[in-house]
DNA sequence: TTAAATATTTAGCCGTGTCTAAAAATTTAT
DNA sequence: ATAAATTTTTAGACACGGCTAAATATTTAA
């Protein structure tokens, strides 16, 4: 098994090449709050270890096994999330850190487990999607906020920045999953829009529609 | 947060103490299968951060501070296996390396919602009490099966020895929490005895029955 | 009561995973 | 096209928690 240190870069490294193709020393480092210096250190080992291909001041990337172990790890994660909320009665901005920790924790068969108690859940409490045994991820075809038209409905799916704050300010503006939404203006100067919830009319940033996903 | 490791020399000394008064250095090393030198050079850490009272060649023994520490450690370790049994449906024989691993996670609220969700439970999967959250550990009276006297009746309580393989003798013994039992032959010679158990007798022998506990 | 056996500690080493400082490679800008 | 800026790697250190081998204390037995 691979240490808890190294389960987390493979995560970052997931987390990182959603976004960009390949993955650089410094984007690892600032995500993960270390040095540069300890990134490259650990990504020789992962590259050692065939979780990655690595081509020294090149970046890396996820091997097919880097990203099946990442997976695994998200996997573990969001079920975990999904039994602290839905059967520990967390708030679903309090279970990230617990977790996190969780997720380290080494039996397929504890995992099997929890996901038949949970009923086989397809997405966590954030809306996002489960990993099944065996790496298969469900796109579950969403839109972010900021990218519907004007008038155009649709509810609440999932929201992509899980951090507590961000989820308690969605608790204050009354989003929760499968919320319905319509969009009533869209400002061209700022690219904020206004959206129509539990009939009442709310102002977003960009910054915040793009966060919401929509299913439309 | 003390460490893995040191919380692992902390149940250790928990449970050592319970037989000895003093546990030694080289108790701990067998146990933990560690070389003494390791253990030497822990409990000196240990006795830094106030776990332990230890004098050089003397031995060691838990502060307050330590015992509270082990009780919160167990505790955890009772409520996951009790998760684990009643709700995951594993079997008591497969709970305790999976307990060992979550023993770990550091979230009071998280144990707490867990004790909650569990209904409070007194005692875990293989009858053992499991302490509060203020460490009050309930006494429940229980009698190693070898010191009832003939004719005796009682009911089994607890499960002492809960290494896998014991635990699946038990199993093929038809031995369960609950199960009812009367002594019916102790035999002088060599401390075995033949108990009445589901109407049909067996034979057990000392080293067996001490680890069977009754409530009489 | 002293020598032998045993238990414990100390000294020094190692792998892991972090760091700082310096060197080297790459990228950007003139 | 080269100098400057930036990024990345290397070198060397450190804390942690193990180890082996050697030294030292304690206990047991002659």
């Amino acid at each position: 098994m691979a240490s808890q240190s190294k389960e987390d870069y493979i995560k970052v490294l997931y987390k990182l090449e959603q976004e960009n193709k390949v993955v650089s020393t410094n984007d690892i480092a600032s995500f993960l709050k270390m040095k540069a210096s300890s990134v490259s250190d650990m990504l020789k080992k992962l590259a050692m270890e065939e979780y990655i291909d690595y081509t020294k001041y090149k970046g890396a990337k996820l091997t097919k096994k880097g990203v099946s172990k990442a997976l695994s790890i998200i996997r573990k994660h969001r079920l975990w999330e999904t039994f602290l909320v839905n059967h520990l009665k967390f708030k679903w901005d309090q279970v990230h850190d617990i977790a996190e920790q969780l997720e380290h924790i080494d039996s397929d068969q504890l995992i099997d487990k929890l996901d038949h108690f949970l009923n086989y859940p397809k997405s966590d409490p954030h809306g996002d999607p489960i990993p099944g045994k065996n790496g298969e991820i469900i796109n579950l075809g969403h839109t972010p906020l900021n990218e519907l038209n004007l008038m155009d409905n649709g509810s609440i799916a999932a929201i992509k920045k899980g951090t507590p704050s961000f989820l308690q300010y969605m608790d204050k503006l009354g989003i929760e999953l499968g919320t319905k939404i319509k969009v009533i203006d869209k400002i061209e100067f700022d690219k904020s829009l206004e959206i129509k919830i539990h009939n009442k009319s709310i102002h977003l940033s960009q910054e915040v529609a793009q966060n919401i996903l929509i299913k439309i």
